[in-house]
RNA sequence: GUGGGUGUAGCUCAGCGGUUAGAGCACUUGACUGUGGCUCAAGGGGCCGGGGGUUCAAUUCCCCUCAUCCACCCCA
């Protein structure tokens, strides 16, 4: 038998009706906040996110899904769409003068790591990208947009935390400011460590080792952001202050692709096991011109959709546990038409199409069951009326319309079924 | 890539070196000769993940493999 590949997943018609919430959700916020939906292939050169994510990275090393297709063309499955959204903004000229490009996606993404709660190889993200802008004040506003979107899917138990990494020239000194703290400890660390030590300092921090734990807390690193990064920092602090947004500064926030800067932040969620990441963005003012743009400052953000919808299902982390949106009913028909007696069928298949055509959601069977199997599948379903068409009545030109949740029924021409149910007006 | 857990009916799971492998739910049929939810009864469904080994005998024990879940690395 043939099956989903390791790390895919099917989302059958029950989970539907949360991803669509979740989708609709984010499109009702972002769209509030000025952002227009865009959407970019899956498959795009793989030098694209070579140069955007970094080719020292995990993601391009060790988790793209790389290809030649039959040009002989390097192809890779995108691993994040940030990298895909700047290059269509360039080949499209999408950048406004003077103004900012607000942008919002959701799509697969695909990264070949191992499987675990929270984490596929094919795996959605809704996010936003802001191009054009430094200002501080767009970095507290999309993070404050991030929290509105949590609050709005009625997500609580989620954390802030907020970093900055400083400018181009400001990476490079922070990493060795760090690494300055932690060479006197260096021999004390565990074998992890010291690899990270060399490969990304700043790793240390989340090692699990009480060894290595009681060495982080006690290291003191001054700031090591230039004049101007730290007074940004400083206002994007102050703008999120009067945003009311409660965060978390932790200098030990870093992202696992290279073109960060400045700010950086994650939004954590207590409820989801060891990926516990709902949400991560930052400032990317370097990419729009590595890739061959313009100069033009950015920042953006990305959540697991996944992620969201564990959250979701979990009535501890809603704000209204009794609105859990755990297991949504796929959507079931007003009318089922059973029928009790085969030579009817024609006539059913008939009324069934005219009410179909009147825009009534409608079912029938075709396997000549019983009766009350009908009646048992119109129960299953949900169906909210059954038309029941019987031989006797037949002959009066009559069926039998149940209202399947009052329990009654009664009597009526089979000519006016179908005006019946208009008149009702009923909605789903 | 590394470590641990789990693979038995459509689903959730019992089970045991030894007749014909079970339960609950779901499904079908009947009690109710033309009416759903409750009850009761009957019935259909299983390469006991795959391969190899030990044994008179393996779903059960051992090895390998695959799948899956969780964790690590890393990350949304």
């Amino acid at each position: 038998m043939i099956k989903a590949l390791r790390g895919t997943k099917d989302i059958l018609p029950d989970e539907i009706t949360l991803w669509d919430y979740i989708e609709n959700t984010g499109r009702d916020i972002f769209n509030i906040y000025g952002y227009n939906e865009i959407r970019t292939p899956v498959i795009e050169e793989a030098s694209l996110f070579i140069r955007s994510i970094g080719d020292a990275t995990d993601i391009v090393q060790k988790e793209m899904y790389v290809f030649s297709d039959r040009g002989g063309r390097n192809i890779a499955l995108r691993p994040e769409a940030t990298a895909s959204i700047v290059r269509a903004c360039i080949e499209n000229s999408l950048f406004h003068a003077g103004g900012v490009t607000k942008l919002f996606y959701t799509g697969p993404m695909f990264r070949a790591e191992r499987p675990q709660q929270g984490r596929q190889r094919q795996f959605y993200q809704i996010g936003v990208e802001a191009i054009g802008s430094d200002s501080p004040f767009i970095d507290a506003e999309v993070i404050a947009m991030a929290i509105k979107f949590l609050e709005k899917l009625g997500i609580k138990k989620f954390h802030i935390k907020v970093n900055s990494l400083g400018c181009q020239k400001d990476k490079a000194s922070v990493m060795e400011k760090h690494k300055e703290s932690f060479r006197p400890h260096l021999e004390k660390l565990c074998a992890d460590c010291k690899g990270r030590f060399e490969k990304n300092v700043l790793r240390i921090f989340d090692c699990k080792k009480d060894s290595c734990k009681v060495i982080a807390e006690n290291v003191k690193t001054e700031s090591a952001l230039c004049g101007d990064c730290a007074e940004h920092f400083k206002q994007v602090k102050h703008g999120l202050d009067l945003l009311g947004v409660k965060y978390i500064e932790d200098h030990r926030i870093v992202r696992g692709l290279d073109y960060y800067t400045k700010t950086v932040f994650e939004i954590t969620q207590e409820d989801l096991g060891a990926k516990d990441a709902i949400c991560a963005g930052g400032r990317y003012n370097n990419l729009v011109k590595e890739l061959g743009g313009k100069d033009t400052p950015a920042i953006g953000f990305a959540f697991g959709i996944e992620r969201l919808a564990l959250a979701l299902a979990k009535p501890s982390s809603l704000a209204c546990p009794e609105r859990s949106r755990g297991k949504p009913r796929a959507s079931s028909p007003n009318v089922f038409i059973a029928v009790a007696g085969e030579r009817l069928y024609n006539e059913a298949f008939r009324l069934l199409n005219d009410l179909r055509k009147a825009e009534i959601s409608s079912e029938m069977d075709y396997e000549s069951k019983s009766l009350k199997a009908q009646m048992r599948r119109a129960e299953k379903i949900g169906a909210k009326f059954a038309v029941i068409m019987g031989e006797e009545e037949f002959k009066k030109g009559k069926v039998i319309l149940r209202d399947m949740e009052k329990h009654s029924q009664e009597e009526m021409d089979l000519k006016d079924i179908v005006m019946k149910f208009k008149k009702v007006g009923i909605v789903l």
